[in-house]
DNA sequence: GAGCACTGC
């Protein structure tokens, strides 16, 4: 994202963020909770300072991150060790000796975790369209913006870099974070372009933004001549001159009219954040360079930010590369000098250094996940009255996805001048959201990652090492304002021994649906296609196995009828696979309720673990075909509860109450509605509105597995009960991999692999005995876990699968 | 009897 963007960002969520405490102060601001550990503290037993830091010792190297603005080079940026400097070996006072971290921290951090959880007012859809409308002031808005923009990088060096865009048909422009590549190049590009031009983003806030920025600076209306895209949110029509999108966006497009002639210049911005789908744009685009070889107006830019530009050049057959400076701030960086034995210690040590040692500014730390940032947090938060009282006063902030917007925006939000914001975050951090006012960055080097294995068919969620890209991207985050410092925790060799850049997402996930589209956009050879990165024949071929074995594909690999209707769908291959056939078992409506839900992350979410028996029975309660037949129909139940529910504020209310997302569930509803319209246009008239009474409530043929009461329970909304039997056999279409056969002892073990299997406790089903289960997800942590469990008829397998069921043993056997 | 990083259509 580019500064500009990232500014605006601030402006917007600000504005966002007045918006909303203009709305608490009328409302008489009901919550004045700041999460805070209170009653432990007469008997503090202050941990972390039990152990020295190891900044202690001293010797700790310092070097300048960032090349001087001034400078441009094709190299890597130089790491120049010869600025040694000292951090000043600064005593945390009071320092007891030998004192133990007090037994009480985990319960602390789970009782303090999800505390203000709903506490703020979620608001209702925030129309973010700001600032004049009319043509007079949008252009004196655009004059002032002006002079601002001839002060970027990008500006001064506009007409060499024109020069060079216009002439070649493939450029590869670097930019350093600051330059103002992403606002300004499209912009400059307008006069040029007989065509549309479209500039592509890895994240959908991104692509707004961008597009907000640029068309106040252009003088026009968002969504006129400069408009955005995204899933949910289109701001452009055909006389949009520039657009932005998410490349997820421009992926659909592709498919819908495959040489998106609509367009001539495209670009693909953030290019070396490597994720799946720009990764997939960019083979496209190589092709699309011979489709429309005889258009002379057609340019592909691929913007990157860091110096991984001869990879790209290369690809696009050694085209030119240009340099774009940056406006940046020198960081200071600094090292252990022996490894960390407790990140969490480590990470506490040098905040109170930091703390006590330097001047004003925020402190930005990151850590793998939110175990490790619930566990700082409150330990921070439990010591921190007993810190000198010179020191500001620290304020720690979790940041991580999982966490309610309302608390995320905590971090935007000023402090008190003798206070210090300290906001502990994962990776969301390091490119999706920017913290204002931030000076310095603690770095424990690590991220979490979910990785693939293809030849087991199932992902493992790992901790690991970051790339030396992803660190220079943290640390980079101290020097956005003014000058910062970048506290590594690890050693300097640590850092030289770590891989230079963080692997393209292709290479570690699961590319079925990726395949899907290649067939679906008449790729013929997949293993020979323009990957910029090969996924490796193993990943290629379990795809195709998966593909095939859901008949997306036939046997001679090519694309079936029904592949074509799966890859349209906005969702995985296996979840397209239960929506055609719930669409065939006439019980398509409660699906698609299903699979919105199944669709939006942390919709359930975990209560505190003082609440969590009471929650849980609580659920329980209100779910009865879910406490039977396992999660999915839960699902089925509590969309069905929340639609019921008349008032918004009600809702709200009643998510509250049961730990349940409010957003989550509204986002639900919009994919509900997307996924109706999509298996209309697929199907035809005879799909009817997934609103209200509708025909696809109807029984199937045998019902003999729902006794009378839950027929009764099932029509809440409806008229007609839910066919539960199709539904699960439609979900079985598209898991059969995915489904267990249960043992007496309560194991289950998996019905292709025979492997042993463990039902996650957050499910229903947790704790109880079925003959038979499947799962939407399987995740390996401390063992194997099923996730998302219903109940199967073990005969159904025969029924469902006997293509892929080569013996019936496997089922027989128990 | 556990605990999942981040995106996207």
């Amino acid at each position: 994202m580019s500064e500009l963007a990232e500014s605006n960002n601030h402006i917007v969520q600000s504005l966002d963020g007045e918006k909303k405490k203009k709305k608490r102060k009328r409302k008489k601001s009901k919550n004045a909770n700041i999460p805070v550990v209170e009653d432990k503290l007469e008997d503090p037993e202050p941990l972390a300072q039990n152990k020295k830091t190891k900044f202690d010792n001293v010797n700790v190297k310092a070097e300048e991150e960032f090349v001087e603005p001034s400078v441009v080079t094709n190299t890597p940026l130089k790491e120049d060790t010869t600025a040694e400097a000292k951090l000043e070996n600064q005593k945390v006072s009071p320092k007891p000796k030998n004192q133990k971290r007090p037994r009480s921290i985990n319960k602390e951090r789970k009782d303090t975790k999800n505390v203000s959880y709903f506490t703020d007012d979620e608001d209702e859809d925030v129309n973010q369209e700001i600032g004049p409308t009319d043509w007079k002031s949008l252009q004196n808005r655009a004059d002032k913006l002006l002079e601002i923009r001839k002060t970027l990088p990008v500006y001064k060096s506009k007409d060499k870099h024109m020069e060079h865009l216009i002439k070649n048909k493939v450029t590869v422009l670097i930019g350093e974070t600051g330059s103002g590549k992403s606002t300004q190049i499209p912009q400059f590009l307008i006069p040029h372009n007989k065509k549309a031009i479209a500039v592509t983003q890895p994240r959908r806030v991104a692509a707004i933004n961008l597009a907000t920025r640029v068309a106040e600076e252009y003088g026009s209306k968002i969504g006129d001549k400069v408009g955005y895209s995204v899933r949910f949110d289109n701001k452009s029509h055909k006389n949009t001159k520039l657009k932005y999108l998410t490349d997820g966006m421009l992926l659909r497009e592709l498919m819908m009219k495959s040489d998106l002639s609509q367009y001539s210049t495209i670009i693909i911005d953030e290019a070396h954040e490597r994720t799946i789908l720009t990764d997939l744009l960019m083979g496209f685009l190589k092709e699309l360079l011979l489709k429309r070889q005889e258009d002379k107006d057609f340019k592909i830019i691929i913007m990157s930010a860091t110096l991984d530009a001869e990879k790209f050049s290369h690809f696009f057959n050694d085209c030119e590369i240009l340099y774009v400076e940056g406006k940046m701030y020198p960081v200071e960086r600094f090292y252990l000098d022996t490894k960390s034995e407790d990140i969490i210690d480590t990470t506490i040590n040098t905040v109170i250094q930091i703390n006590q040692g330097e001047e004003e500014g925020d402190v930005l730390v990151f850590l793998a996940g939110q175990e490790e940032i619930d566990k700082a947090c409150s330990a921070l938060q439990m010591f921190s009255p007993l810190l000198p009282k010179e020191a500001p006063i620290i304020v720690p902030l979790p940041l991580y996805a999982a966490l309610p917007p309302a608390q995320q925006m905590k971090v935007f939000q000023p402090v008190k001048k003798n206070q210090r914001k300290i906001i502990l975050a994962t990776n969301i951090a390091e490119t999706s959201l920017t913290v204002p006012g931030v000076r310095y960055v603690i770095d424990s080097g690590l991220r979490k990652v979910k990785v693939w294995r293809h030849q087991l068919g199932l992902s493992t969620l790992l901790t690991v090492p970051i790339s030396q890209a992803s660190a220079t991207q943290r640390s980079g985050r101290a020097g956005r304002e003014r000058n910062g410092k970048a506290f590594r925790l690890f050693t300097e060799s640590d850092y030289h021994n770590l891989p230079k850049q963080t692997e393209p997402e292709i290479i570690r996930t699961d590319i079925a649906h990726s395949i899907l589209m290649l067939k679906k956009l008449k790729v013929k050879d997949i293993v020979n296609w323009s990957w910029i990165e090969h996924p490796g024949q193993d990943s290629l071929f379990s795809a195709l196995n998966q593909l095939y074995s859901l008949k997306a594909l036939d046997d001679n690999g090519d694309i079936t009828e029904l592949g074509e209707q799966m890859a349209v769908l906005p969702v995985s291959p296996h979840l397209s696979t239960v929506l055609i056939n719930a669409h065939k078992l006439n019980c398509l409506g409660p699906v698609i309720d299903i699979i919105a839900c199944l669709n939006v992350e942390n919709l359930i979410l975990n209560p505190p673990s003082d609440k969590r028996d009471e929650i849980n029975e609580k659920r329980r309660q209100i779910c009865t075909l879910g406490n039977k037949y396992g999660d999915l129909l839960m699902f089925k139940e509590l969309l069905d509860y929340f639609i019921a529910i008349n008032s918004t504020g009600d809702k709200k209310k009643w998510c509250k109450e049961f730990y349940f997302n409010f957003r989550g569930f509204k986002n639900v509803l919009q994919i509900r509605d997307q996924l109706t319209q999509y298996m209309k246009s697929l199907f035809g008239a005879d799909i009817e509105n997934n609103d209200d009474d509708n025909d696809y409530f109807a029984p199937s043929d045998d019902e003999d597995l729902i006794n009378e009461s839950e027929m009764k329970s099932s029509k809440r909304s409806n008229n007609k009960p839910l066919g539960i039997e199709s539904i699960l056999k439609s979900f079985l279409q598209g898991f059969v991999m995915n489904s267990a056969i249960g043992y007496p002892d309560r194991s289950y073990r998996t019905v292709f692999s025979g492997q042993l299997i463990s039902i996650h406790p957050s499910s229903l089903l947790f704790g109880k005995k079925c003959e038979g289960i499947m799962y939407t997800e399987f995740v390996y942590t401390t063992k194997g876990y099923a996730r998302n469990v219903s109940m199967i008829d073990p005969e159904w397998l025969k029924e469902i699968a006997p293509h892929i069921l080569g013996n019936r043993e496997a089922i027989n056997d128990n």
